[in-house]
Order: structure tokens, then C-alpha cells, then sequence
DNA sequence: TATTAACGGATAATTACTATCCATTGAGTA
DNA sequence: TACTCAATGGATAGTAATTATCCGTTAATA
């Protein structure tokens, strides 16, 4: 699923989109992370490379890649937006203590979205499975502490 | 799970706050809707029997109860948050067509919040699971409408 | 009932995000 | 390769949800 610039340049010329050096510089950096940035943390990492970089440009790119299947929006209860690159739809997970979110690639979840399903009498389209914990770093900071 | 205007009284003070009207009347609107309205919309199923009633006392008695247990607060996506007098930990869905969000009551995730425990090698503590799609009734309007 | 810290309401401030404006540029065309 | 022009990027103003502040009022305990 990874996705070269090439790729990223023609889907963006197949939706009618300009292929400019910001919009593959902020695919560039949001492929290269496993952070899952927020708009501000993709700004602060380009800045360095692109002194001219806005931050509105960040929130305009992002909307297109989101459009045209290029990125995902990711609403974990926080204040701000995180954005991923991976397509594939699959739970996050975030740590209450040091608020760091890991994705979760090999959870298979169809058989909850046939369950979900049946009880709700929706039609089902999506899902955004969210869950909380500390992660493996922070409970071994805590021990060390004791 | 339902809670009398007497149990929430006692837990306010036991947590030390205290008792109004107010909060009296946020928590009973809340309790006898199952739209999960958000802040504003609460502000305006109460307007009519409070008219000095503030969206900052919303938000304010909601932080209180969000804290204290009497209620959760859903962030499903849109742009503002939405509460839950229901305290089990429960799915929620939304229709991608008319907005409306209903619980998801009798689902069983103790299977799945194990699996992601060891998927992630999180210390888990919490989960919110929310479904996108189309809710009967749209789905009915659809219909007729071809 | 008196005392006082907490509260409610009005409103200002904050913050994430979106819209606007205009000089610049990517990309199709000659 | 140069030309043309709508799309773009960056600066900045605007929006909307939420939070903080201020002060007269009130719930709770003595």
C-alpha cells in the first residue's frame, strides 16, 4: 500500500489536482512518520526544508488528500485532527500518558461490522475504532520509577 | 443505570459540588433524550423552563459531570462534542444522511478489547467505538423517493 | 440565620480550522 | 519553448466551539 511520488503526482492529476513540490512534501512527511501527526506537527516537521510552508497549506492539502484517498482524518478526543497515510481502515491507539497513538494493522474486524450490523439496522459504511490505554514505554518508565 | 434526581444530587456532594437547579435540569434533559445533543442543543431544550439558563453553565455542568461519572462525552467527528447520559461503555452510530446518532446497547467487546490488548502491548483502559452509515428511516425515505 | 466558598450568567479570550485575496506557478497548448 | 490562465500558495482575516474571567448570587454547613 505504500505509495511512491509518482503515484501520489498522477492521483493527483487524475482528480484535477496540480502536482506542486508542497503538496508532495507534505505526502512526503506524513508517509515517513508513524506519528500520526496533527496539522501543527506536519507544519514544524517541513518547516526546515520548506521556510516558506503555511500552515494553511497543511490544512488544504490535507482536505485534498483526504478527498481523493491519498490520507484519513483521525478524531481520537482531542483537540485537533491527526492525519495517516495508511488507507487501509484499522484501529488506533493512544496513550493517556504519554500521547503517542500506534495503529493496530492486524485486527480483523468484519466480524464486528456484521454484528454492529444486525443490531443497529444501519447500512454500514465506515468505522473508527478507538481505544485507550499506557503504552509499552510508559509502563516501563512507571516501574523503573517504583 | 437510570439515576433519580436524588442519586445525582448525593454524588455532586460527595464530590463536592454543589447541588442547583441547574444542574438538576441539565442532567434530566439529558437523561430523557437519547439524541445525544451536544451543548448547544441542550442549551436549547432548556431555554423554554430556564431562560436565564447559559451555554457556558452547559458546558461548565458537563465538564462536572463528565468528571464525576453522570455522563460521557462523544466525539463522533463533526465539530462539536455530544454527551451520553448512559454510562456503560457502548458503541455509537451515526447516519451519514440525516445526522442522528443511536447507541448500540447490546454489544459484547470484552473479546475484542482482548485482542487488541495483545496486539498492542497496551495496558488497555478504555475504548470508543463509533459506526458510520444510514439509518432505517433514511433508508425508508430512499426508497420512496425512487 | 450567618458565613463563605462555590456558582451562574454575561462576556471576553482562545484555538483549531476555514475563507479570502492576490501574486505566482504548473501544465496544457501553440 | 513560450504563452495563457485557472489553480495554487502564502498571508491574514474570519468563524465557531469551547474555555476563562469577573462579579453579584446562592447552596451548604455551622
Amino acid at each position: 500500500m505504500m505509495m511512491d511520488m509518482q503515484g501520489v503526482a498522477e492521483i493527483l492529476r487524475s482528480h484535477g489536482f496540480k502536482v506542486t513540490p508542497q503538496r508532495l512534501a507534505v505526502y512526503d512527511a506524513l508517509q515517513h512518520t508513524t506519528e500520526h501527526p496533527n496539522a501543527e506537527m506536519l507544519y514544524n516537521m517541513l518547516l526546515p526544508t520548506y521556510p516558506a510552508m503555511s500552515l494553511a497549506t497543511v490544512y488544504k492539502t490535507m482536505e485534498i488528500f483526504d478527498k481523493i484517498g491519498l490520507a484519513q482524518v483521525l478524531n481520537i478526543g482531542e483537540d485537533s485532527y491527526r492525519y495517516d497515510a495508511r488507507m487501509e481502515n484499522h484501529p488506533h491507539i493512544r496513550c493517556n500518558t504519554c500521547g503517542r497513538v500506534d495503529d493496530i494493522m492486524e485486527f480483523e474486524d468484519e466480524a464486528i461490522m456484521e454484528a454492529v450490523a444486525k443490531l443497529s439496522d444501519y447500512k454500514l459504511t465506515g468505522r473508527q475504532l478507538y481505544f485507550y490505554g499506557e503504552c509499552p514505554k510508559c509502563q516501563g518508565k512507571k516501574k523503573k520509577l517504583n
